[in-house]
DNA sequence: TAGCTCATGTAAGCGGTTACATGATTGC
DNA sequence: GCAATCATGTAACCGCTTACATGAGCTA
């Protein structure tokens, strides 16, 4: 029995948020709607149903407050066998994440594409990275302002947000430069004529 | 019928590789593992079967070669249908995925974890990042001795993947530097005691 | 003799998305 | 009057992963 690594899914993001404190359903749903979901996207179907199927394993104990005039409310809390599954994932090495990326896939095949429509979805593309860095850039000054920046702040859980955030801020302006980038590439290059005495086109093949 | 657009899967990359010419699902399996993995991750068994229902949907046609002494070969050709889905996918705007990254998970939640222990994956993992990188350089190195450099080579399919590769490239860079950065900010915090006295900490939420 | 290349498939299961379902309260 | 907030669920579907299954030929 070499113990598998149980898969990463949406529980250890659960877990993280419910080891700072108690929550409903509700509010780890607006939490999670304003942090995680920046770098783990999920819906809100999924987190209702994956609470209780959390909940079935014992990572989490729930209670009822019955309410009159809306739904009752359901309070999560994590146990001591969730504190330790989620020790245990935070504790170990991480792999690098193969890409899915359908913006590269699309690039990859941009030669099918006339170029001046090449390069309008490259900039278009570009300029709402460049929107989301800016939006990041925006928070990161708002939560300076209300709260300390990193090298100030003694608060360790709003340190690592920074950390992230600052990641966010880093990825979406290296995309958006390399969107503008390769827009300008294409069109210094040109529409050229699909010339059909070329050579054959070599295969794009990156390994040997 | 307000034409919902077709979800992206493997299928377009499929596509893509079949528009170039013909292949039997034996050399897409190459071609895929040695340049549309890096950015369009997919296991073997999800691309030949991906490939028969392609052909039921009439995107692609196969034919098969009887070979003796090993299994016999399928070639596939993609159809009017099959370039049409794939002009059609490609000629639109492509929208800004939402990220669902591991490490930055774990980054949230690093103060759950000891300094030393966070600081060392995140120093491992940008270890991973920055040798992806050199690993991407060394590609393009070959490439640009084989068939020359973006700017030199008249072939507008290489391009396309220089395009690709650079992209990659500037992610791992990012993603090793960022790395490196965060665990530096960590280390300068140092190991500071969970203080119980501390105000209450801060929720990180990015947006109000 | 061990491992790589060639060459294709099937089946179970799961993580995740989309859509369906309900409905009072509060504020503009 | 309209939208947002509060507050939970269920069900169908599907893309993808993992594991199972087979087997000859070639090279170190």
């Amino acid at each position: 029995m070499p113990d598998k690594p149980d898969p990463v899914t949406l529980q250890h993001a659960l877990l993280g948020l419910l080891a700072r404190r108690p929550l409903s359903g509700w509010e780890i749903l607006k939490r999670f709607g304003r942090s995680v979901v920046f770098f783990w996207n999920a819906k809100r179907s999924q987190i209702y149903s994956e609470l209780r199927r959390m909940e079935a394993r014992g990572l989490l104990t729930s209670q009822v407050t019955v309410q009159q005039g809306r739904p009752n409310k359901r309070h999560y809390e994590i146990t001591a066998a969730g504190e330790e599954a989620l020790k245990g994932w935070l504790d170990r090495p991480t792999a690098v994440a193969p890409i899915k990326d359908e913006m590269l896939l699309r690039t990859f095949y941009a030669d099918l594409l006339p170029t001046e429509r090449a390069v309008l979805y490259l900039r278009r593309h570009g300029g709402e990275h460049r929107r989301v860095q800016e939006e990041f850039e925006g928070i990161k000054a708002q939560l300076e302002a209300r709260h300390g920046s990193l090298s100030a702040t003694a608060d360790d859980a709003l340190a690592s947000g920074y950390l992230v955030l600052e990641q966010g801020i880093r990825y979406e302006r290296m995309y958006a430069e390399w969107c503008e980038w390769a827009a300008a590439e294409l069109e210094r290059r040109g529409s050229r004529s699909r010339d059909a005495n070329a050579a054959e086109p070599a295969d794009f093949i990156m390994t040997s």
